[in-house]
Parts: C-alpha cells; sequence; structure tokens
DNA sequence: AATCAGCTCAACCGCGAAAGG
DNA sequence: ACCTTTCGCGGTTGAGCTGAT
C-alpha cells in the first residue's frame, strides 16, 4: 500500500491552470499569503485544485519577479558549476540564482545545458586524440596526474552517447553520464582523479589525514598545481591541463595555466567557467560548506556507473 | 497538406523530511 | 517514542509546438 493520496484526485482539476485560476490563486495570495497551509488554501481561495497543484503553481509561475528564459552565460555558468559540485540538488542551485525556480533550471540543464555538455564532450575527443597523435610519447609527466592508463573520459564516452531507450526523450535522468560529461568539459579529470584518490579518500575520511594533509583546503590543493601545456603545443589543441579543482579551488590556478583563444577553449563550458573565478571561487566555498565530499562521491559514482547522490547537507546551514 | 519526430516546459507523482500533537 | 499531516524536493510525464519530410 502507498501513501494515502493528498486529495481527491478524482473531485479537482488538474492539467493546465486558466487565467482565471491564476487570478483566484494570485489575489488570495496577495491578500492572505499561503497561510503556511497549501492543503487548506484552494478551498479559501475558491480553487477546485489540489493544494500541492496550488503550491507549484505559485511558486513557479505566479509568484512575484520570477524570470523565464533568457538565461545569461552567468547563470550558465552557476548552474553548471553547483551541478557538478553538488548534482541534481535543484532546490540548491536555484536559490542562488535570483528569479528562477527549481523546475525552471532542472528543465533548462534537462533540455539544453546537458546537450550542451555531451557536445563538448564529443568535442574534446576529437580534440584529444588530435594532440596525442601530435604527441605520441607524452604520457607519464606532471606529476603522475596525467600518466594513468585508461583515461576515464573514454569510459565515460560509452556512456555518454544517447542510448536507443533514451533517444525517444528529450528528457532523461540525471546520471552518472552527467557528471562524465563534466569530465568533458575538464579533459584531465579522470587521471587526475586517479592520481587524487588517496587524498581524497583522506580528505572524505575514509583514510587518515596525510602528515602534509592535516589541512583541508591544502588536501586538494596539491592537485591545482597542474602541469604546464607541452612545449610546442599547437595553439588550442592542448587539452590535458585542467586540473580537479578549475571549479572548486579556481584561486589557486595561475592564468598562464590555460592557453587562451584556442579552438578548445573558444568553444562550449570552458570561456564560460574560466572567465568568472571570482564567481567560481565563492562558488567553490559554497559547494565545500554543503556537502564536503560531494568531489569524492561523485566520482566514485561515476566509477560504479550509479546515480550521483552527494551527501546530505551537514554544514553550513546558515546559507541556505 | 499531412504526417512524423524531436523538443520544450508546465504539471504531476511519490518519496523523505520536518513539524506538530 | 510514535503517529499523522504537511511541505519540499527530484524525477517523470505528456500536451502542445515546431521543423523536417
Amino acid at each position: 500500500m502507498g501513501r494515502a493520496p493528498c486529495c481527491d484526485k478524482t473531485s479537482v482539476k488538474r492539467g493546465p491552470w486558466s487565467p482565471e485560476e491564476d487570478e483566484l490563486l494570485r489575489s488570495y495570495v496577495h491578500n492572505h499569503g499561503t497561510g503556511g497551509n497549501w492543503i487548506a488554501l484552494p478551498h479559501k481561495a475558491g480553487l477546485n485544485r489540489c493544494g500541492k497543484s496550488c503550491r507549484l503553481r505559485w511558486l513557479n509561475y505566479l509568484r512575484p519577479d520570477i524570470k523565464h528564459g533568457g538565461y545569461t552565460e552567468q547563470e550558465d555558468r552557476i548552474i553548471c558549476s553547483l551541478y557538478n559540485s553538488i548534482g541534481s540538488r535543484w532546490s540548491i542551485i536555484a536559490s542562488k540564482l535570483p528569479g528562477r525556480t527549481d523546475n525552471d533550471v532542472k528543465n533548462y540543464w534537462n533540455t539544453k545545458l546537458k546537450k550542451k555538455a555531451i557536445a563538448m564532450h564529443q568535442h574534446h575527443h576529437q580534440q584529444q586524440e588530435y594532440y596525442h597523435q601530435q604527441q605520441p610519447h607524452s604520457s607519464g609527466g606532471g606529476r603522475g596526474r596525467r600518466g594513468a592508463a585508461a583515461p576515464r573520459s573514454q569510459q565515460c564516452a560509452s556512456s555518454m552517447q544517447p542510448s536507443p531507450a533514451s533517444a525517444s526523450s528529450a528528457v532523461t535522468t540525471a546520471s552518472a553520464s552527467d557528471a562524465c560529461s563534466f569530465g568533458a568539459m575538464y579533459p584531465s579529470l579522470p587521471t587526475t582523479l586517479q592520481a587524487a584518490a588517496p587524498v581524497l579518500a583522506r580528505y572524505d575520511g575514509t583514510l587518515p589525514p596525510a602528515p602534509q594533509q592535516q589541512q583541508q583546503a591544502s588536501s586538494l590543493a596539491e592537485f591545482s598545481v597542474a602541469p604546464a601545456p607541452p612545449t610546442g603545443a599547437i595553439s588550442g589543441t592542448w587539452a590535458g591541463g585542467l586540473p580537479l579543482d578549475d571549479m572548486f579551488l579556481p584561486e589557486l590556478l595561475g592564468d598562464s595555466e590555460f592557453p587562451p583563444g584556442g579552438d578548445f577553449f573558444g568553444t562550449g563550458f570552458a570561456p564560460l567557467l574560466l572567465q568568472d573565478r571570482a564567481a567560481s571561487a565563492s562558488l567553490q566555498e559554497l559547494s565545500a560548506c554543503y556537502f564536503p565530499n560531494a568531489q569524492a562521491e561523485m566520482w566514485a559514482a561515476a566509477d560504479h556507473h550509479v546515480n550521483v547522490k552527494p551527501p546530505p547537507a551537514g554544514l553550513c546551514h546558515s546559507l541556505t
């Protein structure tokens, strides 16, 4: 037996709201507020609607100062950063975007941004293959950050392809493949994480801290020391130096790390994510407060191809 | 003009959390 | 401590729209 329904679905109107219903709800909330009880509100307002339906209509459509569409690049950047850090916590993400609702942000991600990420991933693969052709002996350098044998971005590539089952619908469930799409935006993440695993484990509390890693901030910071672009790399083809923390600890990165203006960095998310480091830094702080272990969990989930579910928020409740 | 496929987004569903008795 | 009610959230659906054939 399931949970009892919140209302008698046979006796309430369902489906799209009429302008008259909108006006009834709007005027009631304007005059009386929600009263803290959405279940009782429709009866008081003279609406033949389920309370949950009223709440949703108000929050997602009738509430003042709601914005629809017209997402800016900065908003794209914020959504991507937070999604990468905390997963599909749409209410939290939306709360950082004035005028946006969780439903709106979720729809925007599912219908637009995710496709952009997939396109970015495919573009990256072409660039990476070209780079490896140009640099056939380049593996193993950079403090082991890029020397692992099996780039996870390639593993992700298969899961990034639209499956036949999901091809019929534009809307699919957020999954490990979404996490992989961010690996596409951050090409060195897979090998970075292989090298990073022991320290991430310490950061996550599953291993005792190493002597040089007593402080959480520095444990991740060590991964920000990315190798310089390969000498002689063709402009726009170097795609191997973006480190683990380019969202989480962007203030630690040197500007010279990313060759500007190349083909790779001139398309997709990379310019969005790199151009506003101050904003990224605050997002890093935010995400670290909400979900201190989120990154390790996300990549662990990607490893096992399960849905990404960050841990419950435990810190920094004052931010909410 | 008719049909089909793909896309968008408002709305619904059901679950877990929170609040209150 | 337990139960009930309500809220809030993320996942999913499907009607309507648009463009291609």
